[in-house]
DNA sequence: TGGTAAACTGACGTTTACGTAAGAAAGCGA
DNA sequence: TCGCTTTCTTACGTAAACGTCAGTTTACCA
């Protein structure tokens, strides 16, 4: 009797369907290094066989599209920026099968380093966009004054 | 003895500085249809002749590149957006220039519900970008958390 | 009224971010 | 084990957003 609840393996279909992309997206992200290769965090998978990811996986990639299309990265500076999602997964993983905490310590310092820089960057393109929002605001307010003089 | 302070006209290459464009994205721009065919509202320009543009028109490229930056849409969406900035510049010539109260009413309704499209569609993206901030804050949170933890 | 810097008009080249087609191989249920 | 669906790899195609000549033409100024 194995575990029930673990994770279940699924194909770059199911995966394509639950982030909204497409099979050929998913492995073009994969090539340019944007993913990793093997799927999940296994052994790098063999030449041929299917790819392979589990939830955690899809959350990830997820997560990719998402500052993709908030801030409107080229796949380039989303690479650098995430550096390597990949390894982030590779450091999710050793944090948990580690017992050396000096390690341990140093795996969280650079998981929160990425944390820091993703928020560093979100945080000024909030304060650029609330910006551009009062200025709209101040110019649809302008507009409606005079359209309330004309109906004087 | 002309007015000194009037508009001073300004060519491609000023304007590119200024807007950090380059003379080709800026024809480019006018080729899709995105900027206005002659420069300033003025006539259409004849083929051969340079473009000629106002510090106005400086102001509307800049905002149409901030647009673009910010919000990251393709310049197909942007086009609808503003809506040919073209119209626009066109309404606050005329806009000054009509005195039919009407007329007035008419376009300033028009540029209003622009302006409103614009903010529906920025403070979307605000909100959508707080979201991830708060995530993101949490998860910094609970790294410092366990940090915190094996420090003791 | 030359001369020169900057601009104009094609037209083709390039990069990014995938789409699409083809033939082979893997997986999985019956 | 057979058959069918889904993936795999390879490779060429494509749309968007400009870059880059090349050969002319303007616009300005000494």
């Amino acid at each position: 009797m194995t575990t029930e609840t673990a994770v279940r393996p699924m194909r770059i279909g199911e995966v394509a369907e639950q982030t909204g992309l497409t099979p050929r997206t998913i492995r073009y992200y994969e090539e340019i290094g944007l993913l990793g290769a093997g799927g999940d965090g296994s052994e790098p998978r063999e030449q041929g066989k299917h790819r392979c990811y589990t939830s955690a996986d899809v959350e990830r990639i997820a997560e990719i599209v998402r500052l993709r299309d908030l801030l409107g990265l080229s796949l380039d500076q989303l690479s650098q920026l995430v550096e390597a999602e990949t390894a982030r997964a590779e450091i999710r993983r050793e944090i948990k099968e580690t017992d050396d905490p000096a390690r341990k310590r140093e795996l969280l310092t650079q998981a929160n380093g990425h944390i820091t820089t993703q928020l560093i960057l979100v945080r000024s393109r909030v304060a650029e966009l609330s910006k551009l929002e009062v200025e709209l605001a101040e110019r649809q307010l302008l507009c409606e004054q005079k359209l309330a003089e004309l109906a004087e």
